[in-house]
DNA sequence: TCAAAGTGTACTAAAAAGGTATACAATTGG
DNA sequence: CCAATTGTATACCTTTTTAGTACACTTTGA
């Protein structure tokens, strides 16, 4: 699956929004996560069309946690940001493995993996915000 | 890390050779595995260089593996073709993450990742190519 | 000795990642 | 009530990675 930079940002992002618990503005968040004010913007609507942060517009607006801390783990904002976790594309929508069929052996693999991508996405899902700040 | 899809055709190479036991020609291979001869032989020679399939020349030459299935880890054979398996940038050599530094929570997010890392790759490291066949 | 195999290097096209630009809309403090 | 501040929306660009191709060469067995 490969854990972009960009859902790394928006993780160490929700994590700030975590540790305060006012509104803070794009320009705060974008300075302390060490990136433009434009990437950051970016990432924050993702973040807020995802759900995980809300905004308030206008002068002295700015982001915080849409929900809890304990109510939004990894797997929802690594989903958000890079899509679907899979750690080999055979894995995602298209299953263009089951295509190729060298022999009964591609299939096994092909299980293994998708048993190896079960058991990440149930790691990721069981860590939460709240527990990492 | 994702494990790209030239991983996964050596996988399905390797698992090949692992269930006849003679030598195949590498026109065999592409053929079984749906990707053209010259694919094949670009991961044939990665394969061979890294000493998980051994090479014959020659007319009537092909492709063998070089040593037991059981001796054959998927490890071995993706971190040969992709390299070193990182869920996320910051877990390979260069650990840009570390300058940016948002606050210690970075810190606890990287830790997590290297644990699902490390295990990951010790699940990997646990199955065979003669498991698989 | 020549055709069937593998070797080695270099190149290219497409997709994904990472980041920017521009124009706009909504608030709110003065 | 309007200008500055802040978020919204969409489109674009650049770099890196992935995936695959081309070609000239070497080895070897019949």
């Amino acid at each position: 699956m490969r854990i972009t930079q960009e859902a790394d940002y928006a993780l160490r992002i929700v994590a700030l929004l975590a540790s305060r618990d006012s509104l803070v503005d794009a320009n705060t968040i974008a300075d302390e996560a060490g990136i433009t004010q434009r990437f950051a913007l970016k990432i924050l609507r993702k973040l807020s069309l995802g759900e995980i942060v809300s905004s308030q517009k206008g002068a002295n607006g700015g982001y915080r946690l849409a929900r809890e801390a304990d109510k939004i783990t990894l797997k929802d904002i690594i989903e958000l940001i890079d899509g679907e976790i899979a750690i080999s594309k055979c894995l995602s929508e298209e299953h263009i493995c089951s295509k190729q069929g060298i022999n009964k052996s591609a299939c096994k693999i092909h299980l293994i993996f998708d048993a190896i991508n079960n058991d990440l996405v149930e790691r990721l899902e069981k860590i939460t915000i709240a527990s990492v700040i």
